[in-house]
DNA sequence: GCGAAGTGTTTTACTTGTGAAACACCTGTT
DNA sequence: AACAGGTGTTTCACAAGTAAAACACTTCGC
């Protein structure tokens, strides 16, 4: 948080975190961005932060306040097409880890693929079996386990979706020529990279 | 999501929505990244979504999926500081706003910087006063706004934790070198600006 | 001045997620 | 064969957010 320490959203708070209902992401109402002189809200927060403590080195709040708004904000984007499906962005999760690996899977490999606990997945299972969404079985070997699969409904709504986010999403980034647009996945991937090794095993 | 779809965190899905207890971000338990062959995750979730869906373009996903993806590792690394103040991010973005503007603010005015909802505000602010962190005081012209402060405490506590959570932040950060930071801060910044205005401002 | 409409803040009912405990079941050891 | 310990999944009690309604108060138009 601290990159942009102050305004949750303004720096890198308010990510958006819980969905509540059909609302918006929680921690994430994005009000309308106040008009602000220069740059992005994350500049003008980080230049608050040099008048009252001058001394310190705001840059990571440069790259971690922006990264932390712009998925706040992309979140929110996104949520669109999902909502008129009647999907919150967990949801789709479940059945889109199913549609990519294109097998069954366990509900803690859904879990793990899906990065939310276990007991979300619960939760979430229920509601798309209850929908007809998806499929489960019993394993025979082992009876602790199940297998979750899309039926053929489920697999038929993700494929419409899929086309549509993708498209929505492509519109929201068009403002980034398709260098810009390079670029930025690369360096992107580059950061995630070392936070995955960093941060995924343990310490730090 | 649609950018990784599948994998709500895998691409763009779990950025991390709700803090429950003293927990990770809800939706971003962030388990223990499976180690992936080529690239991070969200390369590998891309590479899945192409052999299911070939005539996809799936380039948004690997910008969006992978800005959702850094936010939510970056946001549970982030916290790490908070939770040894015993404070969740919202609530020290509460704090960080009244800090970096310097002066008392109306609940309305802490919402509408830390991006949150009222009801959001309200509670916090509940809770920080109680903890001595912050104080009220009612406008003598109109007796319905209130002003909040910080308090001596809540001022040490902020001027204590800030340097803390920036030392941390660029830890995390020094996978990138300087000139990729620098180019990443940049690039962010330009699509941050433009989601502003897009996303911020109603329609699309 | 007085009521209607508007704004700032809090309350209410509900949703969703979490961590830990509870279950259910498997498996290796003795 | 039985049990200790481990793993997969669900249940439980609770936290924190939201949208909408309720309050409390101000201000505008007449």
């Amino acid at each position: 948080m601290t990159a942009g320490s102050g305004g949750a959203g303004a720096t890198d708070g308010a990510v958006g975190r819980t969905v509540t209902g059909t609302g918006s992401p929680d921690g994430v109402p994005v009000g309308p961005p106040p008009p602000v002189d220069g740059g992005d809200t994350v500049a003008k927060v980080v230049r608050q932060w040099r008048v009252v403590h001058p001394e310190l080195d705001t840059g990571p709040m440069e790259i971690i306040g922006r990264v932390n708004r712009c998925a706040a904000l992309l979140q929110q984007a996104e949520d669109a097409p999902l909502r008129r499906a009647g999907l919150t962005r967990p949801e789709f999760d479940v059945l889109g880890t199913l549609r990519r690996t294109g097998h069954e899977l366990t509900p803690s490999e859904i879990a793990r693929e899906t990065f939310s606990s276990g007991a979300a997945v619960t939760k979430r299972l229920k509601q798309l079996t209850e929908r007809g969404l998806v499929e489960r079985r019993g394993d025979d070997r082992d009876r602790r386990v199940a297998h979750v699969r899309l039926t053929d409904a489920g697999r038929e709504l993700v494929d419409t979706i899929i086309p549509e986010q993708l498209g929505y999403e492509s519109a929201v980034l068009s403002g980034l020529d398709a260098e810009g647009q390079r670029a930025l996945a690369a360096l992107l991937g580059g950061l995630l990279i070392q936070l995955e090794g960093r941060l995924g095993s343990s310490h730090l």
